[in-house]
DNA sequence: TCCATTGTTCAACTACTCATGAAACGTTGA
DNA sequence: TCAACGTTTCATGAGTAGTTGAACAATGGA
């Protein structure tokens, strides 16, 4: 993944709503689900939705097709994937102790030493 | 990683400026790099530096000491590799195929289809 | 004590993001 | 053809992010 789709893919992901809705669509996999159906989940206007939902899709993380009068958003999740590579690989440079603790079962767990581990933050 | 952190955490890693941060601070690892040495690597003036590493400081992703009259930031690993587990676990559900992908060599690698692959946008 | 070095903070400005509500659009079934 | 439904687009405004340059603080050496 080159950078400035990266940039567009960590912006579309950082906020709360838009997170929202990858959480409620990762387990609807490819079949999707209909915009309407989307903003009833996450609770935002169908307005709003749509907004997040063209930011999310202008990123490359979501893909729509109509169905009838909906139109049905999925997770494109090769390109999620990607995007996590992306920040593993070409930004940590594979940092074994990164790598680690995001693969553990549980978050915490697979870290070698708690010397940089920081109390959370807020 | 709670919610409201995971945000921030994101927000920090979404500026082209930061993500260079990033870079440059994860081969240092824990003996860090002085403020001035950033600034020059990732070309950016002293003061725009010092707000870009303040928001990541904010977001728990790096930490600083002083060193005489130098101030040394390093990468909080664990931090960072806490943030991805987020990602991968809590908000994709550790959805196989995003796995595969982002522990994947070579990206592009590890997937079963490539019905969901997008051409690269922009 | 004075001065150069190193970083941070502040103020001002620009540009962008996001929420909201109204209007417009495309699709379907009567 | 028309009304209903689902969704998108548009205009507006508030709030925030980011850049720049000047002022400020801390440190250590002469």
């Amino acid at each position: 993944m080159e950078r400035s789709p990266a940039l567009a893919a960590l912006s579309a992901l950082a906020h709360e709503t838009r997170l929202d809705i990858v959480r409620f669509l990762v387990p609807h996999r490819a079949e999707g689900a209909p915009a309407g159906e989307i903003a009833r989940a996450v609770k935002v206007s169908a307005s709003g939705l749509s907004f997040h939902l063209k930011l999310l899709e202008q990123a490359g993380l979501v893909a729509a097709r109509r169905e009838g009068r909906q139109v049905i958003y999925h997770l494109d999740r090769h390109r999620m994937g990607t995007l996590f590579h992306y920040l593993l690989h070409d930004c940590c440079g594979g940092d074994p102790e990164i790598r680690d603790c995001c693969f553990a079962r549980r978050a915490h767990e697979g870290h070698r030493t708690s010397a940089l581990v920081l109390p959370p933050r807020e």
